[in-house]
RNA sequence: GGAGAGGUGGCAGAGUGGCUGAAUGCACCACCUUGCUAAGGUGGCGUGCGGGUUUCCGUACCGGGGGUUCGAAUCCCCCCCUCUCCGCCA
């Protein structure tokens, strides 16, 4: 969440956030949250004082004899009435400003465009070229389901729309080229990680998504558990709760999980093949980092680098989008989508999602790190972006690399993880 | 799922109603002492919040939440987590 004291000294600039993100409504939140905290910090040196004039008098008690002790018990008793109906009071205010302030978004870099949409994203470069096709292009979807690799039907009917059977090869595929991700930052020395998928609310909130994003979640209703929707959330919250020393940051992880999003909303939207499903795997970076804006924007253009190059490597065509203010969430600074080219969509559709959150995240984590200079303690810095999400990279993948036959080639890269094989399918008549 | 034990400061580990924000040891920091691969001494050493803002004061926190009491780490209730045994199981 957004600092109270930055939302104290400058309450304008963080309903200017708020409304520049297109979260209006939270605007008033900041109003709710500076109410609350003014009469909060009345009532604070009043509660201390009540209770520093009870511990004594309690001290004093305790060496009477019992006798004496029973005269002064009246007193005391009122004493403590008094004392704890201002504590409701404590309470309940402390709850507000809490609340408030978990509604505050986050104020975006000036960097960010202002818009309403993913229609105001701004792109910042395109890397490769749009292929061609000399001869008719089979989409994803067909042209798995012809080769036997693919099954939305039987997935519809057991799980639901928006689910899918992979088999065979494009399952191979899938495997080689998550696979072939996550090493390519292993080797850059991000530690892998095999997070929980189901999470309680605190790694929920702490992470941001919730309040508001949970109308995307699935939950267990039976256990307060959630399903995620990106391993961002149990590998940020990873170290919550908890002081860091400067030394061993920054963390480097890149894990890789099922992701689960119900998708609520999107109804009649990309229904075709597997670009928006409830289910999907993903491999994705998360850095945690000490609190340096300047450092936050290099891990930034690292993480987005590090996508950029497995996109290159698989040999698929993309654009980086500067995303819009209206299309951030509510807690990130700045974030930079890649979009890779899907030939079927005859457009660029959004593959990764890098995003920067200063200390959004980790101050409602409580996500902090001992300073090296002063042993002072400070909040994290916290990013995150996808390293490969799939099916739906195997969308320009099989399209992009498919052969007049129907069969597809395999990126160089990815033989190693499929036996060295150049091509998988078999050819398809006509 | 059944039965039991337990969760105290970075770690280990005391503490069963007031003198405990918390003994002691280890680790860590500063200074001193000594001198050869380390020993000894003194002091310091948790986090948050409010206020003052160079050293400060107050308050809260002994897994989390609620309760009893003039007073709770200590008693009661709920929840979470860990460990042991049994059952089940990839």
């Amino acid at each position: 969440m957004l600092d109270i004291k930055v939302i104290r000294d400058d309450p304008e600039a963080a309903r200017q956030g708020a409304i520049k993100k297109r979260f209006a409504d939270r605007a008033a939140a900041v109003d709710r949250l500076l109410e609350a905290d003014e009469k909060l910090r009345a009532l604070i040196p009043e509660i201390d004082g009540m209770r520093t004039a009870q511990k004594a008098a309690a001290k004093r008690m305790g060496k009477l004899s019992a006798d004496e002790r029973q005269a002064h018990l009246e007193e005391q008793k009122k004493a403590k009435q008094e004392l704890h109906q201002l504590e409701e009071r404590e309470k309940e205010l402390r709850a507000a400003v809490r609340e408030n302030q978990m509604l505050v978004p986050m104020i975006p870099d000036p960097e960010v465009p202002d818009g309403d949409d993913d229609t105001g994203n701004v792109e910042l470069r395109t890397v490769g070229e749009v292929p061609t096709f000399d001869f008719e292009l089979r989409p994803h979807q067909d042209l798995a389901e012809a080769q036997g690799w693919l099954d939305v039907q039987r997935a519809g009917h057991l799980a639901g729309s928006r689910n899918y059977y992979l088999f065979g090869d494009l399952a191979l595929l899938q495997d080689a080229a998550l696979r072939f991700a996550a090493d390519r930052l292993i080797a850059k020395g991000y530690v892998a990680v095999d997070p929980p998928l189901l999470v309680r609310d605190i790694a929920m909130r702490g992470t941001a998504f919730f309040p508001g994003g949970e109308e995307q979640t699935y939950s267990c209703g039976h256990d307060d558990l959630y399903l995620i929707g990106t391993s961002e959330v149990p590998v940020t919250a990873l170290h919550g709760d908890s002081i860091l020393d400067e030394a061993e940051l920054p963390k480097l992880y890149v894990a890789r999980s099922t992701c689960f999003r119900r998708e609520a909303g999107t109804y009649g939207k990309d229904t075709k093949g597997l670009y928006r499903v409830h289910q999907f795997q993903k491999v994705e970076q998360v850095v945690v980092d000490i609190a340096d804006e300047g450092r936050s924007k290099e891990h930034h253009q690292a993480i987005l680098q590090n996508s950029e190059e497995i996109l290159q490597a698989l040999q698929i065509p993309y654009r980086v989008v500067n995303v819009c203010s209206g299309d951030l969430g509510v807690g990130q600074v700045q974030k930079f989508d890649i979009e890779s080219w899907m030939p079927s969509r005859e457009s660029y559709g959004e593959t990764h999602s890098a995003s920067r959150f200063y200390d959004y995240q980790a101050r409602r984590l409580a996500l902090r790190y001992r300073r090296a200079e002063d042993r002072k303690t400070a909040f994290c810095h916290t990013l995150n972006n996808t390293a490969l999400a799939s099916p739906r990279v195997l969308i320009p993948l099989l399209e992009i690399h498919q052969l007049p036959d129907g069969r597809v080639a395999v990126p160089e890269v990815l033989r190693p993880y499929l036996g060295g094989r150049e091509t998988i399918g078999r050819p398809l008549n006509g």
